[in-house]
DNA sequence: CCCTGCCTGCTG
DNA sequence: CAGCAGGCAGGG
């Protein structure tokens, strides 16, 4: 679910209520949901740690104490909690960690995707996912010589290339429609067949984009929790994502809905013509 | 490169 | 009831 601007939204909310506070203990639930180390290693690591910030990369967040970086993707229907106590607990619930305030950080997932890693402070990183991470969408390097470079040779949809964490991190499959409609190119473009035009056009509205998003996603502490962490997402904002059948936003056409790459894909036939 | 597995809940 | 969902890892 979450791509990179509700992983900020996230952030932003929890980041400043657990700030500077002391975990007490940690509870997991469902073990599977820890990745490494082990269920006994991670709580045991984590008690008595004072947390000092959160960070965001890609899709990943990270909880940063003492000693520890803790590591947690979301995957599609993660969400992240800060609750008091005694706050009725919701369904799917595995981690929990009760802090010296009298609040909690929950970890929900229905789905049980989401994961968890913990490595030292100092420990060089061994998540698989984050080391393949390509730049951040806001990186200066993110330019059309850089697409032009990365998509050199590609015969896949241009789109799976947005979706390829390696090459740009964070967007996932609503934002890879958005773009790609703000860009005027149609998702099934072939990579390497675009121009330094169209490049040009895919670097500047992929952090233009993702950025107007961060800020429509933009919640209270007090919203976010009553959503549950999670309907905090402002879909009505979105101008092709779930549209599909009905008119374009821009043209009048019909928006079409068609399964690009595995997953599901809304464009329009007016303004995202296929060059090839 | 493509395919499957991981899970539950919602929609048609 | 089958099919699908905003993601990723691992294997062939």
């Amino acid at each position: 679910m979450p791509e990179l601007p509700e992983v900020e939204t996230v952030k932003g909310v929890v980041n400043p209520q657990i700030t500077g506070r002391t975990i007490l203990s940690v509870t997991v639930n469902h073990p599977q949901v820890i990745a490494a180390p082990e269920m006994e290693e991670f709580c045991r690591k984590l008690n008595g740690q004072q947390i000092t910030g959160m960070q965001r990369r890609g899709k990943f967040l990270t909880i940063l104490t003492e000693n520890c970086r803790v590591t947690l993707h979301l995957r599609m229907t993660g969400s992240l909690l800060v609750t008091p106590v005694d706050y009725k607990m919701a369904k799917h619930t595995h981690v929990i960690m009760r802090l010296d305030n009298g609040m909690e950080i929950r970890f929900i997932d229905s789905r049980r995707f989401g994961r968890f890693w913990l490595l030292d402070a100092d420990e060089e990183d061994t998540i698989t996912g984050i080391r393949k991470l390509g730049p951040e969408p806001f990186d200066d390097v993110l330019t059309a010589r850089y697409l032009q470079e990365k998509f050199a040779g590609k015969k896949k949809a241009v789109k799976e290339c947005l979706l390829d964490q390696s090459i740009i991190a964070g967007i996932g499959n609503i934002y890879a429609d958005e773009i790609l409609f703000r860009a005027g190119i149609h998702p099934q473009s072939q990579a390497g067949s675009l121009s330094l035009e169209e490049l040009a056009k895919l670097a500047e509205v992929v952090p233009q984009t993702l950025s107007y998003y961060i800020e429509k996603n933009q919640i209270s502490p007090e919203d976010y929790l009553a959503g549950g962490g999670w309907d905090y997402r402002n879909t009505p904002y979105l101008r092709i994502y779930g549209h599909g059948g009905e008119p374009c936003p821009a043209c009048g056409m019909i928006l079409e809905k068609k399964v690009i790459g595995g997953r599901g894909s809304v464009f329009c036939p007016g303004c995202q013509k296929r060059g090839n």
